[in-house]
DNA sequence: CACACAATCCCCAAATTCGGGGATTGTGTG
DNA sequence: CACACAATCCCCGAATTTGGGGATTGTGTG
């Protein structure tokens, strides 16, 4: 049973290089070929593929946008982004609106065939730093606030002034919002710097957002 | 600076040639070479290591509990893990407590240097049926990037550079720890403002907490 | 080959933060 | 009433950040 591809992609010689090469295997067929992702659902509704090929750069409609629009409608189609760059921020938030991996543009002709079949049999092809932040993300949102954590004795006033600073103000402002002079913000601060046991705003701002302080 | 790699193997001859890889290469030293898990944390309390290289059959204790222990005792550590076959169940769950990537012990010659070394630059070295897991329980976990979220076009180096003024660096030990010059991050940092649409150290560090920009 | 972009670095000057010290006043408690 | 603490505010001076501008070099793309 040949896998169905679609592809979209703005640029016609290359939707055509990627025809040919799925010609050239016999586990493929070309399901449907779109210059843009302006009507996908519907395109893909119409076509039916197993695998959609799919250009980051793709005008029309944001590339992400499209990765999760198609992945509401069908949530079991693979989707390959092709992308000129690894370090495209696009292709992080691409995989994870739902892609199951991506293709470098200048490759096309030596890997596209094996990443189908990777996908095929249930594989994500991705690159190790791609990797490592899906990780990341999936530890920290794993992560339950630890047994023990330790609370900090800021009092009420000093709370109102961190969580000032966390939503983005900076000495002079603060005072300016509390009615209070901008020396008092600073004792405030001082005192917060040593109860959180900090030195800088960059320190005291990760570490109120982490914990959970305000 | 030598990336410092502790090894826990059972088999000699076989912690013997990974000392012999290290050693032919200028970015490594051994640490600590050991043929159980029994101590693994007072082994690694005394020998410090970067990097801990694994085999996923090591006896004395389950190589994913030594894994979770290890992670618990030592965030920062990255974990390598030994196996013969991608296919082992134990080395999804490995990856799963904590470890960064594995190794397959047949491409152990061919492979160790190129894995140590992406590990050390952030990446994941993984098969994709074990990203493609990953994926999926990241996605069962609800953890999709919420719609109408944009994503920004920091680049690598961007990335770098907010990654450490999170992590409570500022603009000095930031050149100092990327070796670049002081007025190279400020440059960064100008470039991430504006990407971010931010004016302050606060409200950049917020936003890419918030955000999971990094 | 021309072009665009990333990464790197430099300069000026103003604004803000940081580390250190000090002070007064109001409030609650024993 | 004495005491401890929070909230308020002041001063000095150094360090860092911010906003603005500029530049060169290397790399990838069409």
């Amino acid at each position: 049973m040949k896998l169905r591809i679609a592809i979209f992609e703005q640029n016609k010689n290359i939707r055509n290089s990627i025809d040919q090469l799925l010609n050239a295997d016999k586990s493929f067929e070309l399901a449907g070929s779109f210059g843009h992702t302006n009507h996908c659902i519907t395109d893909i509704n119409a076509c039916r593929p197993d695998i959609v090929i799919m250009d980051i750069d793709i005008a029309g409609t944001d590339g992400i946008e499209a990765v999760s629009r198609i992945k509401a409608e069908f949530p079991k189609l693979h989707i390959l982004i092709q992308t000129v760059t690894e370090e495209d921020e696009r292709l992080y938030a691409s995989i994870l609106a739902g892609a199951s991996g991506y293709i470098l543009k200048s490759r096309l002709r030596t890997t596209l065939v094996r990443s189908l079949k990777e996908i095929s049999f249930g594989g994500a092809p991705m690159s190790p730093s791609i990797a490592r932040r899906v990780l990341h993300l999936l530890k920290r949102k794993n992560v339950a606030r630890p047994k023990g954590v330790v609370s900090y004795p800021l009092t009420q006033r000093e709370r109102e002034v961190l969580k000032c600073l966390v939503n983005g103000h900076n000495y002079k402002t603060i005072s300016t919002g509390m009615k209070i002079s901008y020396e008092t913000v600073r004792s405030h601060m001082k005192k917060i710097y040593e109860k959180l046991q900090v030195a800088s705003l960059t320190e005291v701002v990760a570490k109120a957002i982490y914990q959970n302080i305000v």
